[in-house]
DNA sequence: CGTTAGACTGTAACCGGTTACAGCGTTAGT
DNA sequence: ACTAACGCTGTAACCGGTTACAGTCTAACG
C-alpha cells in the first residue's frame, strides 16, 4: 500500500505538496499539482483516513443507538439521520441495543474511546446511566425523549397526539374506548408510553367519560401483542366500541385479532393506530393513526448533532415536530 | 483529554509499562499494575482507539451497503449482520445506497480509505462496479447474488423457492397463475427477479402451463405496486386463480387491491408472497409466502467476512440457506 | 539595482498509541 | 561466587498523515 512519502518521492516534492495538492489544490503550482496528480494515479494511491482522522482526533462517525432497527418505525428515523450525516461526512454506526443496557454501554465505549464523535440516542436512556459526570459527549434524543432532559431532542407531542386521536374516536360518537399500551417499566423510563397514555387519559377527562377497568391493555408494540389484546377485549362483558393502540403494529394485530374473534373493524369495533407506518395504508381495513414524520425526526436529530459537532450551541433544546391524524376506514361512529 | 503518557507520569512507570498493562495485564509486576490502575481511574483515562486503530491500521468496522433500509427483510437481515459484528468486535457501519450507485460508490470509498475493512452488499452490484482491478478488498454479497461471483455469497435458492411456491399453487389446482415480479434492469443485474422468474416458469412448464399475456406484472417490491397491479388483473378477461407475488410487501399490497377491485382472496384469487416478513402472519387473510432465514443471511455474511478479515479463506464460497413455505390462508383451490 | 511582497515549497515536529530491543534486578543452578 | 534464565521495565522508533515555520524564487516597484 502506498503512502504520502511514495507518492511525493514519485512526484519529486515533499510530502507537504501532496498534503496540500489533497486538501487544497489552490495551494500548489499547477506544474507540482500535475505531476502530484500523476504520481497518485500511477500509484493508485489513496489517502489513509485512519491517519488523517487520528491526526485530527476525530471519526467522522456518530453512533445511532436503537432498540430494535427491524422495528419499521426506527429504520425509516435512522435514514433521515443517514441521508443528513452523509451530506455532513459522517458515517452512521449501527449500534442495535435490542434493549439491553449492556450493548448500550458496549457502544457507548465507542464514543469514549473516540471512534465516533457523538450519539443519537432512540431509547428514553440518559447517557448518564453510563457515566456518571453528566453528559460529555455531543448527544441527542430523539423520539423517546425523557422530560427535562439537559440534551436536545427530537421529538414530537406524543401526549398532544394522543389526546387528537381519541377526541377524534369521541367526536365519532364513542363513550367507551380502549387503549394497547406499550411496555411500561417500573423505573418510569418508558416516557412515550406514559405521555401517550397522558394524552388518552387527557381527552377521557375532558369529555367526561369514564376507563373501566379492562380498558387497558399492556402490548410490547409488536404485532403479536396487539393480536392477544384481542382476545382481552372480546371477553369483557362490555367491550370498549373503540380502542386506541399505541402504535400502528399493535393496532393491526389487534385488527386481525379481533376479526379473529368474530369482531368486526370498525363496525363493531374502531381501531386506531400510532406512526403511519407504510403498511397502515394496506391493512384492512387501512388504519386510522397518526402521522409522524419519522424521516424527519432523523433529519432533524442529525442537524442538530452535526450543529453540535461543529462547535456550535444548538439554537434549541427541544425540537417538536408537528403530527397529523390521518383519517382512514378503521374508525366509523358506534352502532347506536 | 489525559494521553497515556500522562497516566505514565502520574503512575511513575513508562508508557510501555501503561501499554502493556491495557493489553496483557499479566506482563506487568502486580506493584504497577496497581499504580497504573490507579492513575487511570485518578484521570479517568480512556485509550484513544483512533491512534490505535492508526497503529494497527485497522478499523474494526465494517460497511454494509443496503439499497433500503426502511426495507423489513433488509433490516432483519441488517440485525443478524449487527449481531455477529458485536460479538466479534467489529462495528457496522451503515451505508443506505437509496439505489444509487453514487452514493455506493461514495461508501465504497469508506473502504478503500481504511475506514472499514470489509464490505457486506445487500444489492447485486459488483465491487467491480467502481474499481477496475476487481475485488481488492474483502467483500462478502448477501441476498442478491450475481451468478458466478468471485466473491463468497449468501443467499437462498431463489429459483427453488420459487417453485416450490407456484406447484404448490399448482397443487391446489390453479392453472392459470400470475406473477408480481420485481424490477427489472436493462442491464440484467437484478439476481433476484430473475431467478424467482425462472422459478415460476419452471414450475409453469413442468406442469404445462401456459403463461399468458397479462400474467406478469411489473412492480418494485412496495406495497403500492402490489396494490396497483390488482388493477391489471381485475381488467383482464381471463383473470389467473392465483398470482405469486415476489415479496410480500407487493402480496399485502395486492390483496387490498384486489378487495378494492370487489374480489376475494382467496375464493376469487389465491395470493402468495415471499419473505415471510412479520406482517404476512397478520394481513387479512393470513399470507402464504416463503420464509427466508433473514437473520441468519446476516449473522451468516458476517461470520464469513469475519473470517476474511482474520486471513482464512472462507470455507465456502456459496452459502444457500433453506426456505421453509409457510401455506396461510391467502391461498385456496380455485372455485370449481 | 535593491528591496519587498507574494507564491510556492521543504523540513521536521506532532498526534497517541504499540512494540522491538536493550537493560536491569532477582533467583536458581552449579 | 559466577552464570543463566527469567520477569519486568524503559527508551525510542514507528505508523501516515498534517502543518508551523523557515526558506527560495519570482515579479514588481521605486
Amino acid at each position: 500500500m502506498s503512502s504520502i512519502r511514495d507518492v511525493a518521492k514519485k512526484a519529486n516534492v515533499s510530502v507537504a505538496t501532496v498534503s496540500r495538492y489533497l486538501n487544497d489544490p489552490d495551494k500548489v503550482a499547477k506544474k507540482s499539482a500535475e505531476s502530484v496528480e500523476a504520481a497518485i494515479n500511477a500509484l493508485s494511491y489513496k489517502p489513509n483516513l485512519l491517519a488523517r482522522n487520528f491526526f485530527k482526533s476525530r471519526s467522522y462517525s456518530i453512533l445511532v443507538l436503537v432498540p430494535n432497527i427491524a422495528n419499521p418505525f426506527f429504520s425509516r428515523v435512522i435514514r433521515g439521520i443517514e441521508d443528513i450525516g452523509q451530506q455532513h461526512g459522517y458515517a452512521v454506526l449501527l449500534g442495535d441495543t435490542r434493549f439491553s443496557e449492556e450493548r448500550e454501554a458496549e457502544y457507548f465505549q465507542r464514543v469514549e474511546t473516540r471512534q465516533a464523535e457523538g450519539v443519537i440516542q432512540l431509547s428514553p436512556h440518559h447517557p448518564g446511566d453510563w457515566s456518571d459526570d453528566g453528559i460529555n459527549v455531543p448527544f441527542v434524543n430523539a423520539c423517546e425523549c425523557l422530560p427535562d432532559a439537559p440534551y436536545p431532542t427530537v421529538n414530537i407531542d406524543n401526549a398532544e397526539a394522543a389526546k387528537v386521536v381519541v377526541e377524534y374516536l369521541q367526536s365519532l360518537g364513542h363513550k367507551s374506548i380502549g387503549c394497547v399500551i406499550g411496555p411500561i417499566d417500573e423505573s418510569g423510563s418508558t416516557p412515550i408510553t406514559i405521555e401517550r397514555l397522558a394524552g388518552y387519559r387527557a381527552a377521557m377527562k375532558t369529555a367526561n367519560l369514564e376507563i373501566n377497568d379492562g380498558y387497558l391493555v399492556n402490548g410490547d408494540f409488536s404485532l403479536q401483542s396487539g393480536f392477544d389484546a384481542a382476545a382481552h377485549y372480546a371477553n369483557l362483558k362490555i367491550k370498549p366500541t373503540a380502542v386506541f393502540c399505541m402504535n400502528d403494529e399493535m393496532a393491526i394485530g389487534l385488527i386481525q385479532g379481533l376479526k379473529a374473534q368474530g369482531l368486526r373493524v370498525p363496525e363493531d369495533i374502531s381501531v386506531a393506530g400510532f406512526d403511519d407506518i407504510d403498511f397502515a395504508q394496506f391493512s384492512d381495513p387501512p388504519l386510522t393513526t397518526v402521522y409522524q414524520p419519522a424521516e424527519e425526526i432523523g433529519r432533524t436529530a442529525m442537524t442538530v448533532l452535526a450543529e453540535m459537532l461543529g462547535g456550535n450551541r444548538p439554537k434549541a433544546r427541544r425540537h417538536t415536530l408537528p403530527t397529523e391524524l390521518v383519517v382512514r376506514e378503521s374508525t366509523a361512529p358506534p352502532r347506536n
